[in-house]
RNA sequence: GCGGGGGUACCCGAGCAUGGCCAAAGGGGCAAGGCUUAGGACCUUGUGACAUAGGUCUCCGAGGGUUCAAAUCCCUCCCCCCGCACCA
């Protein structure tokens, strides 16, 4: 026998593999299709082990449709859009060392990289590493003749006429939007991946309501999340020291704090300062308020923030823990009430009640400042928690009180909403937005919040499409249960989202204005339905400028006249039609797996435009969502580095290795920690299978009793691997081939089994199982047998005769009767040189046969009882009551009905039991025995006999 | 805040929907023995407590309840994790 080599094993059929093709997906109308892919990967660098947790998914499912018999199709391309190639290409360029560093490491030569400092080249250099190096590798079984990426012509045709399409059913929209933006380089994303920035990934995008303040023919601004509270506004708050500005906002003069007009400055089109004025000066003057249009007093505080709002903030002592606090202390300290001139001017200032909720009623400042024993206005952190507590309160349990005009009965959470858009309305205010802390970019330079004017959007807002969506995803198979159910809920607060950027972003061209590119995540919601296009593509048989929107049209909607179709792309008929008879046979999308990132990004997005474009029976059926392979400190991350290479890695322990710790150690739908060691076991797993399949084909003897309990428990577990795979429960299969099948040939082993024909009959069988999960070694295996392509045999076939409960039940029996002998001889101090077995009184099992003929009777049997059998009354009744408890605790009745001549099984095990406790077994069919010295065999039940150890 | 998921033995992790062969699968780790002693190898056994005959007791985050019977059903509480968007 060889040793088991992966690494030859696998390069070996990987290659057979290849020339026989089969991986092709060919239509083929007497065969079901079935039709999977995995969200392609974005081109940012090298693979990593959590890509490859969700590709060996995705390929042992496809491969294990194609072992039941369907004509599967499995394609993948690259997405390149945005600027995660582009920015690795400039980084190249610009000779950062940890970029260079992270080429060279993963392989890359030094012409790769010179080569891949064109954006371009980096596309076409990843697009080979990761076909090559990663996915034929770790023989994912993928058909590269549909492969396509994003930036090619090709795929941009089509994403323009889906932009057309989305259009013309009026999912589009154009509105100012604004979002998180890099000085320096434009668009990021601020969230905890951190992907584009170097600092603030949990900053939140607030929403400020600006208030307007008139004060001498111009505003001072006040910024608040609150603006509900306007109602209880009694002064303002500035700070003496700082120095304001007065800025032209849109034809108004605005007094605010130099940084937060720096902010306006990307929110606001005309932004220009004309004149700065200290906060003292302000100090005692009276501006007028909106909505309540009253003058209220300029005061001194030292707790506004510059960088917070405008630096200025409107008080509300009622319900601002804040405000309440630092009017008190005001009041109190006689200094500053005279160096401004203050006296005599703020007695009267006191809080106006204007919300009661449930938990601090009216006047919450107050009541929490003295519960919280709340100091001073320096007191931070506690004034902090105030604040959070009395918001969250009054957000969901307040009401208006009758102080807040037309407002008064309402909900908070209605009334916040309401007075922000009416003070909009009036000119009384505005909005302005902030990050909740500070955040840089990547590149250094500083995050903000920017205002991009006409931005497009798909309207995932739309009514009829949510709804729609919504509809279809409860009648879809999605995996986990926990997505399925919250999906809908995701699709429902949905919101319009921006589809197209300006700057220096791969992608395509937005077709109604070409001075936009259409992001990321808008171009990959659709693309499995081009696939199937992109083989023609490959082939030469179309070109990108055959692709118009009448060929789309035809294809994917069966519009239009073939005649003319044909005419306007300058394509045959033949041509057209065999391309939509492609796309018929193959779609809908059967199934689109990804990691959890993709379930509020891409999955949604995914069904939705589906939904918009395509007519309802090309609608996708199912997802599946794997979570993170993650290493010790957290997610292992492309951009932040990451595990040693993939390549190396796989030629340490065999791909087939890696794929079965995918598929076995831990269930989809957890994050999981990388652990070589635990691979290594997995290693270990398969040189195990690898010994034992050889010694079962060197097995040659004749037939044995245990053989049909091997043959009957092989079956019941082939069913039951099926039922799992056919949940996508992909560890629990794994468990039934690698592990409960192999200890139950061990058993059969252990039990003297030695069926050489049986051997060859389960061992082809579980090589089979194992096709999907690793199909290398079951290949390699099954060459023993000259079985061609096992990968394209098929599932084991389950014979009529595979199962037999009643051999199955025999097992079991002896099984337990050899744990009741281990454990007496464990806890007895007896020698143990010999063992009587005694099987159970026949009157017992007559009695038995009786009771489950109505277990319902309970005691009601024993008159019956007593008369037909020749039984000692006192045993019999207590034994009656033994087996209706047994019954009904147990549930046994199955397997009480099925015939088992005890006596028989056990004489058929003997040799076994002699071996296995090397003693001497006797044992004693039912009213037999004739060595008793102890009287053991009165003790003896059906099912379970007595044991009597010397 | 909104929405979702959990807490099971040394660890990971099944079971929980349909209560009862559940002291609780499986794997890992650890221990003992065997076998080899060049490979992190392999095989057996053990791994809640007690028990000189197959038994008994305790146990599935905490506390109550329903039931003949609860890891499983109901209630309360405590704790942990995840998603919330322009990031692929």
């Amino acid at each position: 026998m060889k040793d088991y080599d992966p690494v030859e094993i696998e390069k070996k059929w990987q290659e057979r593999w290849e020339e026989e093709g089969v991986d092709r997906a060919e239509v083929d109308e007497s065969r079901e299709p079935f039709y999977l892919i995995f969200a392609y990967p974005g081109v940012s660098g090298f693979l990593h082990l959590g890509h490859m947790r969700c590709y060996s998914y995705t390929d042992i499912i496809a491969r294990y449709k194609r072992m039941e018999g369907y004509n599967v199709l499995f394609p993948t391309g690259t997405h390149p859009t945005g600027n995660q190639a582009y920015s690795l290409s400039k980084h190249l360029q610009e000779g950062v060392p940890e970029k260079i560093d992270y080429m060279k490491r993963n392989g890359a030569t030094e012409e790769d990289i010179e080569r891949v400092k064109d954006p371009m080249e980096l596309v076409t250099y990843f697009n080979e590493v990761y076909i090559d190096k990663y996915w034929k590798k770790f023989g994912i079984s993928i058909d590269f003749d549909y492969f396509t990426y994003s930036t090619r012509e090709d795929y941009k045709q089509f994403i323009k006429w889906q932009f057309r399409k989305l259009k013309e059913r009026g999912l589009l929209t154009q509105k100012d939007y604004f979002g998180t933006e890099c000085i320096e380089c434009g668009p990021v994303a601020v969230d905890p991946s951190e992907t584009d920035l170097s600092k603030g990934g949990t900053a939140e995008k607030q929403e400020y309501t600006l208030l307007k303040f008139e004060y001498n023919g111009r505003y001072i601004t006040a910024a608040t999340l609150r603006p509900e509270t306007v109602f209880g506004q009694t002064n303002l708050w500035v700070d003496p020291e700082e120095g304001y500005v007065v800025a032209e906002v849109e034809g108004e003069e605005w007094i605010l704090s130099k940084e937060a007009v720096e902010k306006l400055k990307y929110q606001k089109d005309d932004v220009k300062v004309i004149d700065t004025i200290m906060g003292e000066d302000m100090i005692g003057d009276y501006v007028k308020a909106p909505v309540i249009h009253r003058d209220i007093i300029i005061l001194p505080a030292s707790f506004t923030d510059p960088d917070v709002g405008t630096g200025i903030v409107t008080s509300v002592p009622s319900d601002a823990p804040y405000d309440w606090i630092a009017l008190r202390d005001l009041k109190q300290d006689e200094d500053t009430l005279k160096r401004f001139g203050l006296e005599g001017k703020i007695e009267d200032v006191e809080p106006i009640p204007i919300i009661e909720s449930k938990d601090w009623g009216i006047n919450p400042a107050e009541k929490i400042i003295h519960e919280m024993d709340i100091q001073s206005q320096r007191d931070d952190d506690k004034l902090e928690t105030a604040t959070q507590k009395i918001y969250k309160s009054g957000f969901h349990t307040g009401k208006m009180l009758d102080s807040c005009q037309d407002y008064s009965g309402m909900s908070v959470q209605k009334a916040k909403e309401m007075v922000k858009e009416d003070m909009i309305a009036s000119g009384e205010a505005d909005i302005m937005y902030d990050l909740s802390e500070e955040v840089v970019c990547r590149c250094g330079a500083k995050v903000v919040v920017g205002k991009i004017p006409d931005q497009w959007f798909i309207r995932y807002s739309d009514e009829e499409l949510t709804e729609k969506s919504k509809k279809h995803a409860t009648d879809m198979e999605i995996k986990p249960q926990s997505y399925a159910d919250n999906i809908t809920e995701t699709i429902g607060w949905f919101q319009d989202r921006s589809c197209a950027r300006k700057g220096n972003w791969m992608g395509t061209e937005f077709p109604f204005d070409e001075e936009w590119v259409i992001e990321a995540i808008a171009d990959s919601t659709l693309y499995p339905a081009y696939y199937i296009l992109a083989k023609h593509y490959n082939d030469g048989i179309i070109e990108a400028e055959n692709m118009t929107e009448d060929f789309f049209d035809h294809v994917y909607l069966g519009k239009g006249n073939i005649e003319d179709v044909s005419k306007k792309t300058g394509l045959s008929k033949e041509t057209i039609e065999d391309i939509r008879s492609d796309f018929k046979y193959w779609y809908p999308l059967d199934l689109n797996l990804g990691g959890k990132e993709h379930m509020t990004v891409h999955f949604p997005p995914f069904l939705m435009n589906h939904v918009g474009i395509l007519d309802e029976e090309y609608w996708p059926k199912g997802i599946f969502v794997n979570w993170w392979l993650v290493g010790k400190g957290g997610k292992i991350s492309k951009s932040k580095g990451g595990a040693e290479p993939i390549p190396d890695t796989a030629e340490k322990y065999g791909v087939d290795t890696l794929r079965l710790f995918y598929a076995h150690s831990a269930s989809p739908f957890v994050d999981k920690e990388w652990d070589e060691d635990e691979v290594f076991n997995y290693r270990k797993k398969l040189n195990s299978i690898w010994n034992k399949v050889h010694r079962m084909k060197e097995t040659d003897g004749g037939k044995n009793p245990v053989d049909e309990y091997l043959r009957s428990r092989f079956y019941s577990l082939v069913m039951k691997g099926n039922e799992y795979m056919q949940d996508h429960e992909l560890r629990k299969a794994a468990s039934v081939v690698y592990y409960d099948i192999p200890s139950e040939i061990d058993w059969y082993f252990k039990r003297g089994g030695c069926n050489g024909e049986l051997m060859d009959e389960i061992a082809k069988g579980m090589l089979k199982l194992m096709v999907p999960f690793t199909p290398h070694i079951a290949e390699e295996l099954s060459d023993m047998w000259n079985i061609e392509y096992l990968v394209k045999s098929g599932l084991p076939k389950i014979p009529e005769d595979g199962i037999s409960k009643k051999a199955e039940l025999e097992e079991e029996y002896i099984k337990e009767v050899r744990a009741d002998i281990k454990q007496i001889l464990d806890i007895a101090d007896v020698e143990g040189e010999k063992i009587h077995i005694y099987t159970a009184a026949g009157w017992k099992e007559k009695a038995v046969g009786m009771i489950i003929q109505q277990p319902e009777k309970g005691m009601g049997v024993m008159g019956e009882l007593t008369k037909k059998l020749d039984a000692p009354a006192k045993q019999l009744s207590k034994f009656v009551q033994h087996i209706l408890k047994d019954l009904r605790e147990k549930g046994a009745k199955d397997s009480w009905s099925i015939d088992m001549n005890e006596y028989e099984v056990l004489k058929g095990a003997a040799a076994f039991l002699e071996e296995e406790f090397q003693a001497q077994i006797k044992i004693y069919p039912p009213d037999g025995s004739s060595y008793d010295p102890t009287n053991k065999s009165s003790q003896a039940i059906p099912r379970k006999p007595a044991i009597y150890v010397e």
